[in-house]
This record gives structure tokens, C-alpha cells and sequence, in this order.
DNA sequence: CTGTATCCTGTTCGATACTG
DNA sequence: CAGTATCGAACAGGATACAG
């Protein structure tokens, strides 16, 4: 059996994998979540609602064009809504949804692992560095 | 006051932020999960030890490059440790330790939000769309 | 078999300036 | 106040070739 048999059927799998991925929800989420102001944002706004001058402040090494990428980002996803209210200087609120609110559990669930367990990832981490 | 101060304690603010960032351990863990196959790898690892080509089979879609990235990462983490037999071909083996494994949970809990709960983002990101 | 090294492309993201 | 638009540097990541 020739190589460029094999060699294509390798490339027809990874396709297909690639194809199943993107249809993958967990990928999806994890795509999302991985985004780095997302969680920041979520865990923002668990408190309640928040103005974007608010999450700006608190959330203060965003950058305007990422917090609003972000933003937009979650809105797009039904895990936040958007108020505008047309006042003179307008004034825009951000609340998550019940959908929203669903996911904080896992957020917490990440947080409350990193906050056990990250000293021993350090750790390793200064093993395997140490080691060279 | 002049504008520079309130500019300069802005620059404070943010920098002060990032330092925090940079210790966070929930943004350390989230820096690490949101690399696009580390999940798929603990994911694969969760039913026991793998060979390299073992992942990369099941893993389709990924490079020789990033999977070994990513491996090298999670080693260096502590979550998998890297087993060389010195045989000829060489072969190595990759499994989980307590600690990989510990984190695991978090990972379907991800999954589990993600498989009962993407549909509706879907729904919302095609109303979001639809509307312009 | 299990990588390493190199090149090269696209994307990300911050800074800056401008708008309703 | 709450964005939008544009530019450029930095980085991620794939393809390819090579090595122990």
C-alpha cells in the first residue's frame, strides 16, 4: 500500500476531527471561556448589575476594546443582557441572564480548584525548572 | 487637578491589576485550560495511561508541535507525568497524576454545563445575529 | 517512535484617536 | 459616558524537514 494512502487518510482524520470540534459544545464553551476577560466579567457582574464604567474600573487592565469585545461577546451568547438607557450622558447596564447565572457554578467550580490546588502546580512547576 | 494625575493613577490602577493577574491562581488555571488541547488531552488521559502516538490518533486534529507543547506543559504542571522506555523504537507513556486526576471533576462539570446548556447559546448567538 | 528546529501565516490585542 | 476605527507589534500555531 502506497504512502500517499495512508498519508491521506491521516489528513481526511484530521478534517473530520477538526469538523467534529467545531461542532463540539464543550469546545465551544471552553472557546469562550478561555477568553481572557470572560470570567473576569462573570464573576464581575454575579454581584449583581453593573455599569460599563463600573466593570472598566474593576476589572481596571482591560482595555476598552477588549472589555466591549467581550462584552458583545457574551451578550452574542445569551449569558448577559445589555441596557441602554438614553440619557444625557447615556447609561449603559450589564446583567447577567439566568443562563448566565447557570454558568457561574462551573466558574466557581475552576475557581474554587485553583485556589486548592495551585500552590502544588507552583510547585511542580519550580520541580521541572529546577530539574533543567 | 490637573488631567496627567488622574491619568497617571489610571496607569497605577491597571498596572497594579495585572500584577495581580499574573498571581491569581484562577487566572493562572484558566491561562492553562484555555490552551485549545489541553482539555482534549486530560479528557483522553481520564481512562488511563496513552503512548504520544496513541494521543496524537486520538486527537486528530492537532500538530506533533502543539501536542508536545501541550504535553510539556501538563508535565511541568504536575498534572501528567512523562514515562520514557528506553527500548528500540523508544516509547513513552503519558498518565495522569492524583493531581491531574483531581481536576478532572472540573473538567466535566465544563462539559456537563456545556452538553445541557449549548443549545441555548446557540439559540441566543442565532437571535443575536438574525437581529443585525 | 518521539520528538526538535525552522519558517511563515494569520490572529490577537494594546495604544491611540475619534464620535454620538 | 460608552463606545468605534485603525494601526502595528507580538504571539500562536500549522507545515515541513530533520534527528536520536
Amino acid at each position: 500500500m502506497p504512502t500517499t494512502t495512508a498519508s491521506r487518510r491521516r489528513e481526511q482524520a484530521k478534517f473530520e476531527y477538526n469538523a467534529f470540534l467545531a461542532l463540539c459544545p464543550t469546545r465551544q464553551l471552553l472557546d469562550s471561556l478561555s477568553d481572557k476577560w470572560v470570567c473576569l466579567i462573570l464573576a464581575a457582574l454575579a454581584d449583581g448589575p453593573l455599569r460599563y464604567s463600573d466593570l472598566a474600573r474593576q476589572i481596571a487592565g482591560v482595555s476598552q476594546k477588549m472589555l466591549t469585545q467581550s462584552l458583545r461577546s457574551l451578550e452574542r451568547d445569551g449569558l448577559l443582557i445589555r441596557t441602554v438607557t438614553a440619557s444625557v450622558p447615556v447609561r449603559v447596564d450589564y446583567e447577567l441572564t439566568a443562563l448566565g447565572e447557570s454558568l457561574m457554578p462551573v466558574v466557581r467550580a475552576v475557581k474554587i480548584w485553583a485556589e486548592t490546588h495551585m500552590d502544588e502546580v507552583l510547585a511542580a512547576r519550580a520541580a521541572y525548572d529546577g530539574e533543567g
